[in-house]
DNA sequence: TCATTAAATTGTT
DNA sequence: AACAATTTAATGA
């Protein structure tokens, strides 16, 4: 969200509503989640707009309030890769704003989605002055590597199936978004993006990983019967 | 609140 | 990629 982002245009103070939304608030004390609240500002993204390009200088640390986002990067060869999708509670980009580097990925809206940026000055402030915070980081980071880690492991199988099952298994990971519910909405269509099918082929994936009883798929969205069977599909 | 209509999403070829 | 079927969201009485 730098000046020249229509974004950073369109920011406003965050609700009380949208304040619950963010997850890490609950882990400060009253001084800090007051100092934190104060800075934090929301903006809502358009399908296809970009919240964060790879390159430039971290601002803003961000997170879902609600939608879905997906992060990516791009090659030498100029291909896209998507890493992962984000939905509602998720936070990214720490290991950048510790360093103060520039992104190293792109983030885009899958549809219409709010986003919370905290400055990357008070992102530190916080880590200099909260031990929940502290805690909060180091339990996302844990988490993400596990995520990481299994994600490598499905990416040498290749199997479509398998992959559609790990990247439903990390977009419920009740630690990294909590703000996803009992159903993750989410369309065949967006899910293909993320996990780089076509939406037939991720149709089937659905179907198949339903007929398995892993998963009840609805329309717009679906509702994870069995995270430890998503995450042992081989 | 309910019926009608438009838009979004899904199932299938 | 295209099409039909289904579901939800929006509209207005």
């Amino acid at each position: 969200m730098k000046a020249g982002n229509p974004l950073y245009q369109r920011r406003r103070a965050p609700t009380p509503g949208e304040l619950q939304a963010i997850p890490w608030l609950q882990a400060l004390t009253a001084d800090e989640r007051e100092r934190a609240a104060a800075d934090i500002r929301i903006a809502l993204a358009e399908v296809g707009e970009t919240v964060c390009r790879s390159g430039r200088p971290v601002t803003y640390w961000f997170g879902v309030v609600d939608g879905l986002l997906k992060m990516s990067i791009d090659n030498a060869q100029g291909q896209t890769t998507t890493l992962i999708g984000i939905p509602p509670g998720g936070w990214f980009g720490e290991g950048t704003a510790l360093k103060r580097e520039a992104y190293r990925y792109n983030i885009h809206a899958l549809r219409k989605t709010m986003v919370a940026g905290l400055h990357v000055d008070t992102f530190h402030w916080l880590l200099d002055h909260s031990i929940g915070f502290n805690r909060f980081i180091m339990n996302q980071l844990n988490e993400r590597l596990g995520q990481f880690i299994a994600a490598r492991e499905s990416d040498r199988l290749n199997n479509p199936e398998v992959r559609v099952a790990r990247s439903l298994a990390a977009l419920c990971n009740p630690v990294l978004y909590p703000g996803v519910g009992e159903i993750l909405r989410i369309t065949q269509q967006e899910l293909a993006y993320i996990v780089g099918l076509s939406r037939q082929r991720a149709n089937i994936a659905l179907q198949l990983l339903q007929a398995r009883g892993l998963i009840h798929v609805e329309y717009g969205g679906l509702r994870v019967l069995n995270m430890a069977g998503l995450q042992s599909q081989i």
